[in-house]
DNA sequence: CTGAATGCAAAGTATTTGCAGGTCT
DNA sequence: AGACCTGCAAATACTTTGCATTCAG
């Protein structure tokens, strides 16, 4: 199943390629994690993942997802978010463009921008400040547009 | 000690006033704590507030200390922070203008910065957007400079 | 073949909670 | 007096780790 995901092979790539300068291995639990990964909604935790292998035939454990994430986070095909819930979440940033995101705190639904101004601006502050930046998050909190009607009333 | 503190009374009366809107009440671990916060760095953890208190005559316990902070924050008298590392960093931020950071993945190094160009340009893409904003949180991460120098080399 | 990876369960962190007794207002 | 608070220890939630066995290159 999952065999014609899109974009599956440029991940395996990616991946391959990453572990290969490390002296790690391609092994078919990491290769199952990346097919579940692209099941996933955008944002999943480790322990959805975890979950999605729940009475699976090759099932994989909760270890080797956790240590899987760290890795595919390392190499750049995830990317992890902190939106204050106690735990971390995940997102494929493979074939995705940057972006940061808006959260609801009343239904928890996250809508994602992205700003070119407000890219090079985060650019130039860090660079004033005598700062050599390599990423960023910004995440804007507040009601979306369903919630605030409601609670308006 | 600490009796001398430039804003504990200003911190007291909000908290005071926050209490009061929720029929809580200002007990004198809650003034400690407060007091104790008033001598922690920028930017501590519920654990540094925690230790803080071994050896103290009227001990303060864990759980109160967390509860306390929990009320603080929703009081608006602390501000929390996810910086990725596994634990929640509280700041004080009565008195102290709304700002952002830049956080150095080498060092732990956090500088803080305040854009008002980004603060428009983030209501803006927010209300652009249908949401209703009402706060949020940007980091940049990267190298500072001390750290990037070193690593050039 | 050999270093790396896996599964399992146990160990950690960070934080929350139930409860009996103590304390503000 | 009565609602709220506190300390304690036990419970949670999430993530990491030790170790014997299995596997990829």
């Amino acid at each position: 199943m999952a065999k014609a995901d899109p974009g599956v092979d440029a991940i395996l790539d990616q991946l391959d390629a990453f572990l290969h300068t490390k002296q790690l291995k391609l092994t078919s639990q990491r290769r199952q994690i990346v097919d579940k990964i692209l099941a996933m909604p955008r944002h999943f935790t480790a322990d959805d993942l975890v979950d999605s292998f729940v009475g699976e035939r090759p099932r994989v454990s909760k270890a080797t997802v956790y240590r899987a994430l760290s890795l595919l986070a390392e190499g750049g095909i995830l990317e992890t978010h902190d939106f204050g819930e106690g735990h971390r979440l995940f997102e494929l940033s493979i074939g995705r463009s940057h972006h940061d995101h808006l959260c609801c705190t009343k239904c928890g639904k996250i809508i994602e921008f992205f700003s070119e101004e407000m890219e090079v601006m985060q650019d130039r502050i860090a660079e004033k400040l005598g700062f050599h930046a390599t990423s960023h998050s910004q995440k804007i909190y507040g009601m979306c547009r369903d919630c605030w009607r409601a609670a308006k009333r």
